[in-house]
DNA sequence: TTAAAATTTCAGGAATTCCTGAAATTACGA
DNA sequence: TCGTAATTTCAGGAATTCCTGAAATTTTAA
């Protein structure tokens, strides 16, 4: 099976930021390459494509699956299983934001809830203390917005963020008046 | 040096996550403690405390420097460098959120508009080219949201989030009107 | 200008992560 | 139930990333 030069790139783009992305450069590719195919792939579609071995696509698929953003189907008259991405954009959005929230944030709220409940004895453990207490305020914000926000309709999100900083204007000026700009 | 209990947890924690958030064990631990300091620490100091080599201490700060993330001072009658973390929480949140795009999404969306450009010629790739855009397309919407949301001061930032949900009241409604809940 | 302190660089060994082929397991049609 | 196709597991080699100590460089006080 031979991949498009336009398919090509973004696959190998895909590979090279895994790294940065926290997943592997096949697994990048894998992905890659569900994402722009317009039907699902078998795994040996996927080895032939981009010259892996069975076992490695093997495993990138059920890393792919634990992220839920590839899911698995069967064809008829075909014992084979097949891989396809998610259509809607937004459905994979979420997905991405709820499943790295799990992996780099849960964790640390959970450690900073437990550390901050001890009473700090000496000055020194209060000031960190108080540093945690900041830490874990606000990633409960953002992450109590986040879900939140997840469950407006796309439109009403596309609304909010082409609004930008003119939400400012909507809400109720609480204290100081000066709403953008410096802080 | 002796590094508290409470302190140590916080840098335990932050070193094993590292890997997770695409920086390795000891610049995690390196942030922890500089973040939980009350006051700043030179290089001896964080080899004391943390059992690292210097050479290593000395390219982590290099790093974390390279983030924006900690900060170089002299003290008075002493010519080491001294380190700290910023104090503002909510410059932390910024500056962390405008390197992670810097390295995370700048370059996709640079490979997105370059592959874009070009006019499918099969069917395949208009398919391809197609889910490209729908990518381009939602990271320059949130990345463009995100600039602006960064001019806003942290109290608006803050009325924002808590509103949560709220938010689909005060924006008017367009087309359909159910503003929440599926699709 | 010199010398000691402070810092950085970097080669190469240690540790970790990735990837493969072979073997084992599972799924399914006959 | 049997046999083959499909898939997964996993030991161990390959590749990458991390970390260190030694040497080089930079900084600064005298």
């Amino acid at each position: 099976m031979n991949v498009t030069p336009l398919k090509q790139r973004f696959i190998l783009h895909f590979g090279e930021m895994g790294s940065r992305w926290g997943i592997n450069r096949t697994v990048g590719q894998i992905y890659a390459l569900l994402y722009v195919s317009d039907q699902p792939l078998n795994a040996d579609e996927i080895v032939d494509a981009l010259g892996l071995s069975r076992s490695n696509v093997s495993m990138g698929l059920k890393e792919l699956q634990s992220w839920r953003l590839v899911r698995s189907q069967h064809l008829p008259d075909d014992r084979r299983e097949y891989f396809s991405a998610p259509e809607d954009i937004w459905e994979i959005f979420r997905t991405l934001i709820q499943e790295r929230r799990k992996r780099e944030i849960d964790p640390t709220l959970s450690m900073l809830r437990d550390a901050i409940m001890e009473e700090p004895t000496s000055r020194e453990d209060e000031y960190a203390s108080k540093r945690m207490s900041e830490m874990h305020e606000l990633i409960e914000l953002t992450t109590r917005w986040i879900d939140d926000v997840q469950d407006l309709s796309p439109n009403t999100v596309i609304q909010l963020m082409k609004l930008g900083g003119g939400v400012s204007k909507l809400l109720k000026p609480i204290a100081g008046r000066k709403q953008n700009a410096a802080d």
